[in-house]
DNA sequence: CACCAGGAATGTA
DNA sequence: TACATTCATGGT
């Protein structure tokens, strides 16, 4: 038992989850920011208000009143830091000539620019990195670690972050969103009402998952 | 009624 | 570095 064939495996369950679900990349990143600490349900309102007012958009944004942009997404709460983050994030790409130039910049260019933005953290900055712009980043949010710890690979309040590397040079663009996408799906569907049923549910021992995906 | 959801900034020690 | 607090709506 690989890295490899535990995504098989899940692969084999869930299929191509089509991740991440939005119609565009800039939508893509508004609802990595509204989706901060919050459920995609409530997201989803959002973003079906800003698409109504044709403000779905980050030039819309950069335009728009932030008491607007706050009544809007209002939803998906933390409204007046979201709506602040957002106003700033959507001037910054717009005084760069919009989302199409970034996508030929390196990595760590987009690294660096959404890294140092306000309101932009590390799991947000995965999200944006490998759904917004297509790169190889693995997503390490809750439901990673939380998935990575029932199936034993790490102790309790240990972070996945140490297996990114692995994990990105072991797997393709769309299988890195695949995976995740997956992950949080397992999340959903089981790890709240039985903690140990992830290993479970891809029939493999927890035990030996621990000893041998990672050597 | 309490608790949580696809976090991050800020303050404290 | 490691925690605690704050932000806020909508569903269960």
């Amino acid at each position: 038992m690989d890295i490899s064939s535990l995504y098989e495996q899940l692969f084999q369950k869930y299929g191509d989850l089509k991740w991440w679900p939005a119609d565009t990349s800039e939508e893509v990143i508004i609802g990595a920011v509204l989706t901060q600490n919050t459920s995609w349900k409530n997201v989803e309102i959002s973003i079906s208000k800003l698409k109504e007012n044709g403000s779905c958009s980050l030039y819309a944004i950069s335009k728009m009143e932030e008491e607007k942009l706050k009544e809007q997404i209002r939803s998906s709460g933390f409204f007046n830091r979201k709506a602040q983050v957002l106003k700033k994030l959507s001037d910054s790409v717009i005084q760069n000539g919009g989302l199409e130039p970034l996508n030929s910049w390196k990595d760590e260019e987009l690294d660096h620019f959404f890294s140092h933005m306000f309101g932009i953290g590390k799991e947000t900055l995965d999200s944006i990195l490998l759904y917004a712009f297509h790169r190889r980043r693995f997503v390490v949010d809750k439901y990673t670690n939380n998935f990575f710890s029932r199936i034993g690979m790490l102790k309790k309040n240990e972070n996945a972050e140490f297996m990114r590397e692995k994990i990105e040079d072991s797997f393709s663009v769309y299988q890195l969103k695949n995976f995740h996408a997956m992950i949080v799906n397992i999340g959903k569907d089981h790890c709240k009402a039985k903690p140990q049923c992830a290993g479970c549910f891809m029939n493999i021992s927890c035990d030996h998952a621990k000893e041998t995906m990672f050597p």
